[in-house]
DNA sequence: TCGTGACTGTTTTTT
DNA sequence: ACAGTCACGA
């Protein structure tokens, strides 16, 4: 077929654009991943590369295999083989799992992928070895300021230590790293840094890529980050033929570090880049458009795109405010079934958005209630189970004998008397040996009591430890001899009688089961694969990729999930102020421009018909909360909308108010005292978290306390107490305080928002 | 060592 | 609401 077919003036200039670099920047729906597609099929086909030069980079793993099976479409089959078609992490992962053997990495070619689970535990450990207060430094917190060093490519040595929160950091950060690499493991950042660390001081090897990449591609351009942009020169840096697509609008990652100023840098590095917009929108109609765009045009600093279509005006979007969050999903529910009833549409025309994955909750159960089917993506539904965890955890540990997150993880799965003490005593006797806990338990299946270890553990521990090291053993000499991965898995299963031990009966248990013979179905399908892609595409694929195109139901999904793709119809849920935007973003300028554009691509997905839902009332943590509707509402002219909301009618407001009062009584009979002031507590925190635009005080840097010793305060929930010690740390004022409720309580002033008494 | 009940927090989004 | 953590007794 023609390759420049079916395209407009813009977008075949683009796809048939001679050597050197291409910005192609243009809004939504205008055509820009199918310039990408058209462009490496015209490339190979027409200009004559090799697929084995060319390098496309996508955002998600489903998106690189949908522009696979685009370009074979286009090509025929066959035509694409050797072709490096990926996500950053899958491309770095491939490179990595390359170069390891050459000495240049801290880290041996069979080196795993740890999973955002794995990194927190990593961080838990490391927390508790140097004796740091995780109430003051949560785990999670400091992964994220690790993670955020990361992306910016900010090494452990480059790491500024200039507070004392960076300090901590660095400490934990430099710990972090090592426990990594004792592990022969890495992180999701790990494949991007080491990547460019790579290409940036070997020479050679930065010259095989280079070479080999006559070409390189990349789609979603905007949400890349400073280890991406770095990565990407080095790559082009021998033909400098670099092709990308993107558009600033859509920027909705900044949060993992991804920064849609690359497009400004590109353009500065590369300064004899061709830009191309495309103005053509032919996704939606101009109904929806208009609508995106007056909800965008409110972000400062940013150029304006042109955008028409040629789609006709289209239906008014729909707005409709429930009374609460079942009648916000029952809403959907019968928008869909109506039109599928009467065969307006098929249940694929539809997805439902939203901010949160716990939002997906409620729905989901609208759905099942109804008898309909859905498609749910990512939530960690499968991969984020225990008993799948269970299984890949024993899996990691045959191919990476040093994993000691999976071992902790599993050396007492089924319980099998191995408790924490003993595994305590097994890690520090390695250490003291300079040893892997691995060895251990394979020099104690090996030799028995005879081992130097066995009187060091004590019998019985030691007996229970040469169990399982023989286990292993067994294992690992399967793997060794050939052994193909379903009989790994199986052998697994059988040696640890996973099945007695999960299958208890009860429906949960049969559950479970359920889940591990799933992961053995996918383990069978990678049986000539072998275990390394197995893992390592359970690292790197995640639920998010797996949406069977071929089922024919309503989509449901985060709108960060929707990126890329279109929907006929498209419901935005939860437009409430707090939720949407985030009451995580209000504070900060550019996080809250951020939600605007999640919104944004929201909007856009839709071709024909948005429903903007919002409800008045909705649970949060067991107590419930009112808040109002998002100020992305207020920036759609009422020209454009058409509210389905009942009339807000009084009987509604008072019924919502009956849920208050029985929720007052409840608690207030049930235990009086201690429940009451639990309840109120969790009342106020839900209120103020929704509660709209007012600022959480946060302080500017305290230099002098402002509570003293002997100072008389009151807490929300702990009710009166007595100041006993106030000091400055890290910025902040840290209290001890002892309450008469509570007792002795250490808290941080500006968050506890305490009253002052006396 | 393991099972239990009480306690506590819950940072959105994801490779 | 709910799950993960913790302290305690068997
Ligand atoms: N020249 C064209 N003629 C007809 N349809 C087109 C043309 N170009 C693009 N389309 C269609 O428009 C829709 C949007 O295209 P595509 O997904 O490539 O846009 P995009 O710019 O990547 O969108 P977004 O940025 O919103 O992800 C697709 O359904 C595509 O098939």
């Amino acid at each position: 077929m023609d390759l420049l077919e079916n395209l407009n003036r813009q977008q075949s200039e683009a796809v048939s654009a001679g050597p050197g670099q291409t910005l192609v920047l243009a809004g939504p729906g205008s055509g820009k991943t199918r310039v990408l597609t058209r462009r490496i099929a015209y490339l190979i086909d027409q200009m004559g590369v090799r697929p084995y030069n060319i390098l496309a980079v996508t955002f998600t793993n489903k998106a690189a295999r949908e522009m696979g099976s685009r370009i074979e479409d286009l090509l025929g089959p066959n035509r694409l083989s050797g072709v490096w078609l990926g996500t950053f992490h899958s491309i770095c992962a491939r490179i990595l799992r390359r170069e390891a053997g050459s000495g240049l990495l801290p880290f041996d070619s069979n080196f795993v992928i740890f999973d955002a689970d794995d990194q927190v535990s990593i961080v838990r450990q490391v927390i508790k070895d140097l004796n740091i207060n995780d109430k003051i430094h949560r785990p999670t917190s400091l992964h994220a300021a690790i993670s955020d060093a990361k992306n910016n490519m900010i090494g452990v040595k480059d790491y500024p230590a200039r507070n004392y929160r960076e300090e901590v950091v660095l400490r934990v950060y430099e710990q972090y790293e090592k426990a990594l690499r004792a592990n022969n493991a890495v992180d999701f950042d790990d494949l991007l840094l080491w990547t460019v660390r790579l290409l940036a001081e070997t020479p050679q090897v930065r010259e095989t890529y280079a070479r080999k990449f006559e070409h390189v591609l990349v789609d979603e351009f905007q949400d890349t980050n400073m280890a991406q942009y770095e990565m990407l020169r080095h790559l082009a840096s021998a033909h400098q033929n670099i092709f990308v697509v993107g558009d600033e609008d859509q920027s909705i990652y900044r949060w993992r570090g991804a920064d849609y100023r690359n497009v400004l840098r590109f353009e500065k590095d590369y300064p004899g880049a061709r830009k191309i917009l495309l103005e053509q929108n032919y996704r939606s109609t101009q109904s929806v458009l208009d609508a995106a765009r007056a909800v965008i045009d409110r972000n400062r600093h940013r150029t304006p795109k042109r955008l028409f279509t040629e789609r006709g005006a289209g239906s008014k979007l729909i707005y409709y405010e429930a009374p609460d969050e079942r009648a916000e999903a029952a809403y959907i529910i019968d928008a869909i079934r109506n039109q599928m009833s009467s065969g307006a549409a098929k249940g694929r025309d539809f997805a439902v958005m939203y901010r949160t994955n716990a939002q997906s909750r409620l729905i989901e159960e609208a759905f099942l209630h109804a008898g309909m089917p859905y498609r749910l993506v990512g939530a960690q539904r499968f991969y984020g189970r225990r008993e799948v965890k269970d299984i890949i955890a024993f899996l990691r540990l045959v191919h990476n004998p040093a994993d000691e997150v999976s071992l902790s993880r599993v050396i007492n799965v089924p319980p099998r008397a191995i408790g924490a003490k003993t595994y305590e005593t097994l890690i520090s006797l390695a250490r003291g040996a300079d040893q892997k806990a691995a060895d251990i338990l394979a020099d104690l299946g090996r030799s028995g009591s005879a081992s130097l270890y066995w009187d060091k553990l004590g019998g019985r521990a030691s007996a229970a430890l040469a169990n399982f090291g023989m286990m292993l053993a067994a294992w690992r000499a399967l793997l060794v001899n050939g052994g193909s991965l379903p009989s790994l898995f199986d052998r697994i299963l059988t040696d640890t009688r996973y099945r007695e031990y999960i299958e208890d009966g009860s429906e949960e248990g049969r559950d479970r089961w359920e889940n591990v013979d799933e992961l053995r179905r996918l383990a069978f399908e990678y049986s000539e694969h072998g275990l390394d892609e197995f893992l390592e595409n359970l690292a790197l694929v995640s639920d998010q990729d797996t949406i069977r195109e071929s089922d024919d139901a309503p989509t449901l999904l985060t709108l960060h999930a929707a990126k890329g793709l279109e929907f006929n119809q498209v419901f935005i849920t939860g437009l409430d102020e707090g939720l949407l935007p985030h009451s995580r973003s209000l504070e900060d300028d550019e996080e809250m421009a951020e939600e605007r554009r999640l919104f944004y691509v929201g909007i856009t997905r839709a071709k024909n018909q948005v429903y903007l839902l919002r409800s008045e009332q909705r649970s949060l943590y067991g107590s419930f909360a009112y808040q109002d509707a998002s100020r992305f509402l207020n920036d759609i002219p009422e020209s454009l909308l058409q509210s389905q909301s009942p009339r807000a009618s009084r009987a509604q407001r008072a019924s919502a108010w009956d849920g208050a009062d029985r929720w007052d009584s409840r608690s207030t009979w049930g235990q009086p005292e201690k429940e009451a002031s639990r309840q109120s507590y969790r009342a106020n925190v839900g209120s103020r978290a929704y509660s709209g635009p007012q600022p959480i005080q946060r302080s500017a840097p305290v230099i002098e306390t402002q509570y003293k010793p002997m100072m008389r305060v009151s807490h929300n929930s702990w009710g009166e107490g007595i100041v006993l010690e106030s000091k400055v740390e890290d910025g902040d004022e840290i209290l001890k305080v002892h309450f008469e409720s509570v007792g002795m309580k250490q808290l941080v002033a500006s968050l506890a928002k305490l009253k002052i008494i006396s």
